[in-house]
RNA sequence: GGCCCCAUGGUCAAGUGGUUAAGACGGCGCCCUCUCACGGCGCAAUCAGCGGUUCGAAUCCGCUUGGGGUCACCA
């Protein structure tokens, strides 16, 4: 049988990488299979609902690359993909469970619910207490009657266990005596979340379901339902969580299950603070699996070709920026140089950088940036070029003093004027002079990469500084610096 | 608090009874070098504790401790 997953956001208008890395391995326990992967939206929150969220849904899944086979905006066999253009489905089974005696009216008021809340003993938490399980027929048609709002919800067992098996976690067993009696239809009409999940993942055919540990209690409710209609129970695969680190407080560093609290977290965000979708990607995939040997840098299809569920981890996993963006850097430097130009262009031409010097910026910017942004802070020096401290000429490691780079630059003058603008042609004359007048190629080197630049930090030495900048305003930034000196 | 899950360096992790306990990020040092990177080399740093089982335990079992999750007419 072809494996089915899906992925089941809320159009909150916000996905984290949380989000993002379960839809991730729900695409990829697809697809390695060659199976189909499903977008289901579920919007059965009337009150949390957000304008324009499943864009933002749509815009992450296809940035992310993570292309559904069904969704609401490419149909299927399995539709509608949308929670609340399915309610209608949703009543009849509850139903059903009611006539068949598995679930029951409850006329009980939220009001009732919140004191039984508050009436708990201290320390406590309480669920329902099955005040309306056993109504008589005539009690419920009175209440029927007389209009009173009701919910849906399942009996539960009393006693024995529930026991069932994730692919990951492997078995498990709970006390049905903890179950609480789930509400299956609000008041409202509207099916909760796991009744809706349910009777949709079944409709749907979805064969595994895929989604955070954190749903590992509430696994047995979802198969009492199953067991309830008689269906088969999907193949359960729970993932370990993502955490974040926060601040408490008492200043004290405490890490938690990721949300939006724990700030840049966002998948748009982090892409728009620089990171390439497919390296967020390829880091998230590493949160909570590990592929055979020590590669770490994949594309999406070699995730694909080696995802493998019996290597997903079972420990919930620290969400690291510093490894992020060495993935980051290391997606760029395996960029083509027409990929790397596409991303930096729009930095280029802020910093005044002209298409005669795009291979060589390649070259420098790669091994120098970890986020695409850097480029404009790395590039400033082209633009800018203020009278800078002539202490930036003392370099101890290059046996450069203020005297030294006077005398050198007075002697770089010349020599450069003649020399061709190229890059080898450059280096040959610097590496010359300095061989003629007996000193380290950094004694004449730095005081020309710094006169130029006018700052200490430039990506690449002197001969591509001066080569960014042009041969004429090399020579003016040069004899400018040398006359303060 | 009840229930459930988890436990290898600061972080991500390999490891499935016999290893000098991989690798990566980060940190530190050295090399390369006109700066900063890249690259290369190296260092520090881990099996939470205690009991078992076994000739032998990071690996199996139990307890303790620690961490996390979950207990809504939210999803």
């Amino acid at each position: 049988m072809k494996i089915r997953t899906r992925f089941a956001p809320s159009p909150t208008g916000f996905m984290h990488v949380g989000n993002l890395r379960t839809a991730l391995y729900e695409f990829l326990t697809a697809k390695h299979e060659d199976g189909t992967f499903v977008l289901r939206i579920e919007d059965t929150d009337q009150e949390r609902y957000v304008e324009g969220a499943t864009d933002v849904i749509y815009n992450t899944m296809k940035l992310a690359g993570l292309t559904h086979d069904e969704g609401p905006d490419i149909g299927g066999d399995f539709g509608p993909y949308v929670q609340s253009e399915r309610l209608d489905l949703y009543k009849p089974y509850a139903e059903q469970l009611v006539k068949e005696g598995k679930a029951y009216r409850c006329f009980c008021t939220k009001e009732r619910l919140a004191s039984l809340r508050e009436n708990a003993p201290e320390g406590t938490v309480v669920g329902y207490d099955r005040h309306c399980r056993d109504l008589s027929e005539e009690e419920i048609n009175k209440n029927l009657e007389a209009g009173i709002p009701y919910v849906i919800r399942q009996k539960m067992p009393l006693d024995g266990v529930t026991t069932y098996n994730d692919l990951v976690y492997g078995e498990i067993s709970f006390p049905n005596a903890d179950l609480d009696d789930q509400i299956l239809l609000k008041t409202d009409g509207y099916p909760t979340y796991n009744f809706a999940n349910v009777i949709d993942d079944h409709t749907m055919g979805i064969t595994h379901v895929v989604r955070g540990s954190e749903y590992l209690s509430s696994t047995p409710k979802y198969n009492l339902l199953y067991e309830a209609f008689g269906w088969d129970i999907p193949t359960y695969i729970h993932l370990p969580l993502i955490m974040g680190k926060t601040i408490d407080e008492e200043g004290k560093e405490v890490v938690s299950k990721l949300s939006k609290r724990h700030g840049s977290t966002g998948f748009m965000d982090l892409v728009n603070e620089g990171y390439l979708p497919e390296a967020i990607i390829n880091y998230i995939a590493l949160l909570g699996w590990a592929p055979e040997g020590t590669e770490e840098i994949f594309t999406l299809d070699e995730l694909i070709r080696l995802f493998d569920i019996t290597r997903i981890s079972k420990s919930p996993a620290v969400f690291d920026y510093d490894k992020l963006a060495w993935v980051n850097a290391e997606h760029i430097k395996r960029m083509s140089e027409e990929e790397f130009l596409k991303s930096a262009k729009p930095y280029y031409d802020e910093a005044g950088i002209t298409s005669e010097n795009y291979a060589l910026l390649d070259e420098l910017l790669k091994p120098r940036i970890t986020k695409f942004n850097e480029i404009t802070d790395k590039l400033s020096f082209v633009k800018d070029f203020t009278e800078f401290d002539l202490s930036l000429f003392e370099h101890k490691k290059s046996k450069s003093t203020l005297e030294t780079s006077k005398q050198m630059l007075e002697l770089a003058v010349p020599v450069l004027e003649d020399t061709p603008w190229e890059r080898e042609a450059l280096t040959e004359a610097m590496k010359s002079l300095a061989e003629a007048q007996g000193v380290k190629n950094s004694v004449v080197m730095w005081p020309v990469r710094i006169a130029a630049a006018g700052v200490a930090v430039t990506p690449g030495g002197c001969s591509e500084v001066m080569l960014l900048l042009g041969k004429d305003e090399s020579m003016r930034r040069i004899k400018e610096s040398l006359a303060r000196l």
